[in-house]
DNA sequence: ATTTATTTTTAGGTTTGTCTAACTTTATTT
DNA sequence: AAATAAAGTTAGACAAACCTAAAAATAAAT
């Protein structure tokens, strides 16, 4: 069966939002899709005779598992498409969001296949998002922010929770982005600060305001 | 001013057409398009109020300026994703055509910027073809086929007209891609069919049928 | 120069995805 | 439990891109 880019952005955004909250309302769907709730509701009854949804009026939704699927195939798209712009064009991570959201629906199996050869098979885009695999399986790792990473353990910051321009811009003076190596020296139970070591760099100590933000995997 | 895929196509399509025909005709347009003469017409006006084509009612038409620089900028994103798709996923040259009708519709000067970057500004796709640079310009150079290529000059094949399922079957018996290097032995003018030399390869014959379709570069 | 054939346009209709405004159902208050 | 608020649905419209069938304009043939 073959979804419309219109379906593919609603099923991929009950999807993220499935991640959150469950059950998805129409009003929540309406927001992360940019419409209104009267253009939801035409789309849920689309959806639900495509079986790609459970629906009951007026009650919140869900992906069927044939829906499920549908969305982890343009989820994987979408991050592949990242993964390629940043490391293999230069974007930086912040920059292809957009693009992704239109190259995630491209339709082209062997395109997708190839691609991912191409890419050697990543398993986690440039946010630190997991790439499902062409089976829809995803790779998840406990991920610990700087709060409760062990310390003095090496770890790999795997992804920025919150990626505000303010957070961006302290990242980049600390030189701290994701694939960076790092070690939590020790953590003050005062602030919740912690003091870091980058190798090369100079140590350097985070408020557990931004600590909590980054997380790393061991 | 922003045009939809579909009026990307139609401009597309009309400037191929103008390449072989100085004005276009509804009928070969819809053909192209894949529509009917009737939705050629509706287009048609939508193209000629965005100021993009010379349209009188029942006359043929043509791109204007305007028209004409969207058409390139359609073709070096064709051109180029093609390039990308055989010489970074190694795709055949035959199986990139549908693939890249889509990705050349993706909206992103950056992205198109870093991908001619990252290929190191190809001037020719895999078929051939001249891309347009940024500006438009496209690279000419004079190609002659194997009917009329200078005798016992080293050459490189550069495109081949009839890509037909036959025409690929037989290039492929006879080694023969875009990029082999060859030399025009003989001619035989009997019957027209040239005898070339693939490098260590033996001696081929070609039928003149076959020998029109195949451009070469000195 | 008429007639005939072809091409192009118009008129009216369909589908997809959207909208506003009104209405219904569910949830929340008092 | 009744009243009010919030969320969801229906009804009716609209734009884009397409269609078929009929009419009009142009081109070709006698």
């Amino acid at each position: 069966m073959k979804f419309s880019v219109s379906e593919e952005n609603y099923i991929k955004s009950i999807f993220h939002l499935q991640a959150v909250h469950e059950a998805v309302s129409a009003t929540m769907l309406a927001q992360a899709v940019n419409t209104k709730a009267a253009s939801v509701t035409d789309m849920l009854k689309k959806l639900h005779t495509k079986k790609v949804i459970n629906y009951k009026p007026y009650k919140n939704f869900t992906l069927t598992e044939p829906g499920n699927k549908i969305a982890l195939e343009v989820i994987r798209k979408h991050r592949l498409w990242e993964y390629f712009l940043v490391n293999k064009l230069g974007f930086k991570w912040d920059e292809v969001h957009i693009i992704a959201e239109e190259l995630e629906h491209i339709n082209s199996a062997a395109l997708i296949q190839r691609l991912d050869v191409y890419l050697e098979h990543p398993c986690f885009d440039p946010h630190g998002d997991p790439i499902p695999d062409k089976y829809g399986k995803i790779k998840t790792l406990k991920q610990n922010s700087l709060t409760a990473l062990p310390v003095k353990i090496a770890a790999t910051v795997s992804s920025i929770k919150d990626q505000s321009g303010h957070m961006l811009e302290l990242l980049k003076h600390y030189n701290i982005s994701i694939g960076t190596k790092l070690r939590v020296n020790k953590r003050f139970d005062f602030d919740g600060s912690v003091e870091i070591k980058i190798e090369k760099l100079p140590v350097a100590i985070l408020s557990e305001q931004v600590a909590k933000n980054i997380f790393c995997i061991v």
